[in-house]
DNA sequence: TAGATTGTTAATCGATTAACAATC
DNA sequence: TAGATTGTTAATCGATTAACAATC
C-alpha cells in the first residue's frame, strides 16, 4: 500500500476503452481512402458519438492531436493499437471445435488484427486429429502442454454452457491471460485473468427488448416519423 | 409535443436490460435444481453484481417479488420474458450464409429463446438454392417478398462489412424491425428500427487491452495476489 | 492574422449503491 | 413475534457534455 500503487488503476472509463476499438475500425477504413487527418469531429460523426468524447477517450491515453489541424491518421492508428496491445501478435488457443469454433477459426477479422488462432482443442474423439487449415484439433487434455510450448496468451471458449467453468479452469491453469467466452454461462475466474463474454442469445433478447420498446414508444403506425 | 409523450422514453437504462437478460439465464438455470425461491441477494451473488442493483433493475419494470420471501423463480422467468419479448416466437431472416452465417443457423441456443430463423439469404450464386436443415438458400433478392410473406421481424447480418450498409437498406425496405449485425460496420438506419451490433475483432481486441492493463497494473509476476 | 481544432477543466447528466420503512 | 427481504428514496459515484484557453 506503498503510495501511487493504485495510480494506474481505474481512471479510464471501460467504454472508453471499448469506443477505442471502433476508432481504429474507422480509421482503418479511411484509409484507403487517402485521406491523411481527421479531427475529432468528423470521426464523431461517423461513429455517432460527439467530438468531446473522442477527445476525451484520446486524452486518457496521451496527445495524438495538433491543435488546428486534427489527428494524423497514421498515426492514430499506430498510436491506438498500441494502447489496445494489438501492434503485436496474439498467439490464441481455440476450444471447442462444433460449428460455432469452425466459424470463429475461418473468421478473417481476427487475423486482420494480429490475433492468430494457432491451437485448436476439443474432448469430441470425433473430431481429435481432425486436420484444420495446417492445425490439427488436440485433445483438450493437451492444453497445458500446448500452451507453454506456442506462446499462447488467449483463449476462445466456443463449447457448451455445461462444461465452460471446466474448460476456463483448464485454461487459468495452463497459464492463459485472457479468456473469450461464448458458452452462456458466468465464469469464475482469478482476478489476473481477463475475460470478454458474449452470449449470443442474449445479444438476440436485447434486440427484441428494443423493438419492443420501440413499438411502445410509437404506438400508432408512423414510419416517417421525425426527430 | 402534446403532454406526456415522452414519458416512457428512457427511464430505464439500457444496461438494466441487458442485465435481465443474464438474470434469466441463471433463472433458468436453476429450474432443474427444483428451486422455487430466489432472494434479490442469491442472484446478484451469482451475477456477480449487488442486490440493490437487481432489485432496483426488476422495480424498473414492476413489483416481482414478495418481502421476507424473495422472488418465485417460475414467475419471474415468466416476467422477464415478457419484458425482453422472448414470450413469443420471433421469426428471423438470416443474410450472409458463410462460415459464420452457417454457425449461427447451427446454433441451438436461438431458438430456445423463441427465436427462429425461417429464411437464409445470400448473394452467392455457388449457395442459392442449397438446401439448409429444411430451408433453401435465397436470392438476397427476393428479401422483401420472403419478409412479407413469412411475418419476420428480426434481421441477422452475417455479410462482409463492404456490403453491409445495402444489405441493412434492403432488410429495412422489406420492412424489418430489427437488425442483429455482424459485419464490422455502423449501419445507417432509420430511428424505428432496433439495432444491435457485434464485431467479433473488437471484442478481441477488449480482451487484449483488459490483458495489457492486468499487466501494468502487476507489474512483478505475482500469480497468488490476493484482493 | 483569422479560422480551426486540440486538450482539459468544470458542469451536467445518468447510473449505482446504501439505507430503511413496509411487508411477509 | 423475530428474521428476512422487498421496493424505493436519497446519497454517491462515474461518465458524458459543454466551454474555452492554448495552439497551430
Amino acid at each position: 500500500m506503498s503510495s501511487g500503487e493504485k495510480e494506474s488503476q481505474n481512471l479510464v472509463p471501460k467504454a472508453a476503452a471499448a469506443r477505442l476499438s471502433l476508432y481504429l475500425r474507422h480509421l482503418e477504413s479511411l484509409r484507403i481512402t487517402g485521406a491523411s487527418t481527421i479531427s475529432s469531429k468528423e470521426l464523431a460523426r461517423a461513429l455517432g458519438v460527439t467530438a468531446a468524447q473522442v477527445r476525451k477517450d484520446l486524452g486518457y491515453f496521451g496527445q495524438f492531436g495538433f491543435p488546428g489541424i486534427g489527428y494524423k491518421i497514421e498515426n492514430l492508428i499506430v498510436e491506438i493499437r498500441k494502447i489496445l496491445g494489438t501492434d503485436r501478435i496474439w498467439n490464441v488457443a481455440l476450444v471447442g471445435y462444433g460449428s460455432l469454433g469452425a466459424a470463429l477459426f475461418r473468421y478473417r477479422g481476427f487475423e486482420k488484427q494480429g490475433f492468430r488462432i494457432s491451437a485448436i482443442f476439443d474432448n469430441n474423439p470425433a473430431v481429435i486429429g481432425q486436420p484444420v487449415g495446417g492445425l490439427l484439433v488436440k485433445n483438450i487434455t493437451a492444453l497445458a502442454h500446448a500452451v507453454a510450448e506456442g506462446d499462447i496468451s488467449l483463449g476462445i471458449m466456443a463449447v457448451p454452457a455445461e462444461t465452460a467453468q471446466e474448460v476456463a479452469d483448464a485454461l487459468v491453469f495452463a497459464g492463459i491471460s485472457g479468456i473469450f467466452n461464448f458458452a452462456p454461462a458466468v465464469l469464475s475466474l482469478p482476478e489476473n485473468v481477463a475475460y470478454v463474454s458474449i452470449d449470443l442469445a442474449v445479444q438476440l433478447e436485447q434486440l427484441s427488448f428494443h423493438v419492443k420498446q420501440l413499438r411502445e414508444d410509437a404506438p400508432f403506425e408512423d414510419p416517417e416519423q421525425g426527430i
